[in-house]
RNA sequence: GUGUCCGUAGCUCAGCUGGAUAGAGCAACGGCCUUCUAAGCCGUGGGUCGGGGGUUCGAAUCCCUUCGGGCACACCA
């Protein structure tokens, strides 16, 4: 359905064309002086010009035309040439009632779905994830919500690390502690145990003990330099041998990430993020080869210093690009080869109309490279959209990427319990007489709320500031607030049920206060928000927008007793606008990627 | 050096397809719980929108320039 501002734009579009204007003046916009008027619209004072007339008397003219307006209770021309616009009660009234009766509160969905891959996940088998895998994983997750909500056709792919050099250094470490097992003995050929010969804690262990044991820092002595070499140079034939289907170290790398995902699962689990398809890199190493030939015989590639590479400069950058290396020197695979492989692997498989992918900024270049290289090498249509969305950098309080007091990373898992944690003591202080699964249970989605909405009221590119302790706060513009405000909705839907009142069905009628129809107005705009942040995949809209929703209805709950209202249509008019805003919240924080506990 | 992003209140950030007195939250200060959850509401103080030019009737927003900062710059991912 049409949306309010489309409609009020319409109206006094008429208006301009009615008095002898150009009616594409007519454009109208939100109040920026709401204590003055709801909506203005600046096209006089555009015109004016053009029109050889002074702006008021254009804003005159126009609003005398719009004396009689079913929509407007006031249409005044203001000072320099401003139409300031107030809308009738009982036009929001009619316009929400339609609201109510269409799908997804009449948003507009497109004719056709567009078939949209995004790539989110980054997370790297093996290595835990930490609070740098936050924020990809959470602003994707809300994208994929916000653009299928907007109806889109969306799939999400994890795409995991699990193919690199970090394989190569956990199956080297294991081969130094445990030489013995049987997938390290090339003449073995019987069938390989189905227990892996370690656990989730080793696992976590040996990654940063190998990763730590093929580096050797600049002050080391030259015999450390030497063994940090020799061991980095085993690291790398281990991952030239697994990539090379090596039957024991491969039976090894399905342990590491069965293991692995199974963790990874848990930990996506708890920050409500999931995955369609759980591709990672490995999955394109057969295609490779072909690929790389078909970059080969259609002189897309071409050797420079001993690499294979793509030129992907185009004639108007000012400065040249570096190329974009498909085989490295050695003949190896290599981060920017798995992505092409993998593009072409899901034009192949999927026929995308787009492909977003999210990681941190620091990427910008490479994807700008591959970009181009899928493009000039026809693995993409040219109509296919590939869209890089870096996300800034997790900063702690000192500006420079986060770290914890003792220098190392943050755990993604040890943040969500840390915050639960904080949140269960919060809870039971409020709600002494909240059972202990239910408190635990409210405390994760509360927790999970300051987490994801502390996070997405960002806006994606910027770096931020992680601040524990802002992120356990819950005053003012922040998730538990969100939450605070639906809880406390459901609270009064409860009661006047409970009293016999069917809040499903109460009628709304045209708003009477000054805060009541804020609030409708606010409704309104749910759309706008929704497409915006689709259009920007920006879920920082989605949280403007609650956020100011849930501060109308605050407003507008201080001012207004409404269990409490005598007039009874005046009551149910009440339960209907608020049963509304809950809703909508409700759906604004699905988008996010959490949900409202029933009291809190 | 080249590219790129950023510089708005003490702190953390919105606003940036140009519009009337630049908005929130935190922090500070002052009010509001016998009445639907005070994780709330109402109010006060606090800003040369980094600096300088320009375009425009009008610039935090567009253009140029300058200063300051982050990040990235071929065989890691």
């Amino acid at each position: 359905m049409e949306k309010l501002l489309e409609m009020i734009s319409a109206e006094v579009q008429n208006a301009f064309a009615a008095a002898g204007f150009d009616p594409s003046l007519g454009q109208v916009v939100l109040s920026n002086r709401p204590d003055l008027c709801e909506y203005q619209c600046n096209g006089a004072m555009a015109g004016a010009k053009a029109l050889h007339r002074p702006p008021f008397e254009i804003a005159d003219a126009v609003a005398a035309k719009l004396k009689d307006s079913e929509v407007f209770e006031k249409a005044e021309s203001v000072k320099p040439g401003f139409l300031n616009l107030t809308v009738k009660p009982e036009f929001v009234r009619s316009y929400l009632v339609k609201m109510l009766h269409e799908k997804k509160f009449g948003l507009k969905l497109p004719a056709h779905a567009p078939k949209i891959i995004l790539d989110y996940g980054g997370a790297n088998v093996a290595k835990p994830l930490h609070v740098g895998h936050l924020r990809p994983a959470i602003i994707g997750e809300a994208v994929k919500r916000i653009l299928r909500y907007a109806g889109s056709d969306v799939t999400g792919d994890i795409h995991m690390g699990d193919w690199g050099l970090q394989m190569g250094l956990v199956i080297t470490e294991l081969k130094e502690r445990q030489p013995d097992l049987p997938y390290f003995d090339t003449d073995y050929t019987g069938p390989y145990p189905k227990e892996a010969p370690f656990t989730l804690a080793e696992l976590e262990e040996i990654y940063p003990t190998a990763s730590g044991r093929s580096k050797a820092s600049e002050d080391a002595s030259d015999e450390e330099k030497a063994k940090a070499a020799a061991y980095k140079a085993a690291a790398l034939e281990a991952t030239k041998r697994l990539q090379d289907g090596d039957r024991g170290y491969r039976a090894l790398w399905r342990h590491i990430m069965n293991i692995s995902v199974a963790d990874l699962k848990k930990n996506y689990d708890s920050l409500h993020v999931s995955f369609e398809l759980w591709r990672g890199e490995s999955d394109v190493h057969d295609v490779i080869p072909g690929m790389v030939d078909y970059f080969r015989q259609n002189g897309y590639a071409h050797e420079s210093q001993g690499a294979l590479v793509i030129d992907v400069t185009r004639d108007d950058d000012a400065k040249e690009l570096p190329p974009c290396i498909v085989l490295k020197s050695d003949g190896a695979a290599l981060y920017a080869t798995t992505d092409l492989a993998t593009i072409q692997e899901r034009m192949r498989e999927f026929r995308p109309d787009a492909i977003y992918y999210f990681t941190d900024k620091r990427q910008a270049l490479h994807f700008e490279q591959v970009f181009r290289a899928a493009r000039k090498s026809r693995l993409v249509l040219p109509e296919t959209e590939l869209r890089f969305i870096g996300n800034g950098t997790m900063n702690g309080q000192d500006g420079h990427p986060f770290k914890t007091r003792d220098g190392g990373t943050l755990r993604l898992e040890k943040l969500v319990n840390d915050t639960g944690e904080e949140m269960l003591q919060r809870i039971r202080q409020g709600n002494p007489d909240m059972p202990d699964e239910e408190a635990r249970d409210t405390a994760r989605k509360v927790a999970l709320a300051a987490i994801k909405y502390g996070d997405l009221s960002n806006q994606p590119a910027k770096d931020y500031i992680f601040d524990l302790e802002k992120f356990t706060s819950f005053e003012g513009d922040t998730g538990p607030y969100i939450l605070y405000t639906i809880v406390r909705i459901k609270s009064i839907l409860k009661k006047y049920e409970a009293e016999g009142g069917d809040a499903k069905n109460a009628l709304l009628a045209a708003a009477q206060t000054a805060s009541e129809k804020a609030l409708a107005l606010q409704l309104t705009r749910f759309a706008d928000a929704v497409e915006s942040a689709a259009a920007e995949l920006a879920p920082n809209r989605i949280c403007a927008y609650i956020y100011e929703l849930a501060n109308d209805f605050n407003s507008f709950y201080h001012e207004t007793k409404i269990l409490s209202e005598p007039d009874e249509s005046k009551k149910q008019s009440y339960i209907a606008l608020i049963g509304m805003t809950m809703r909508i919240l409700e759906t604004g924080i699905d988008l996010l990627g959490f949900e409202a506990p029933e009291r809190m």
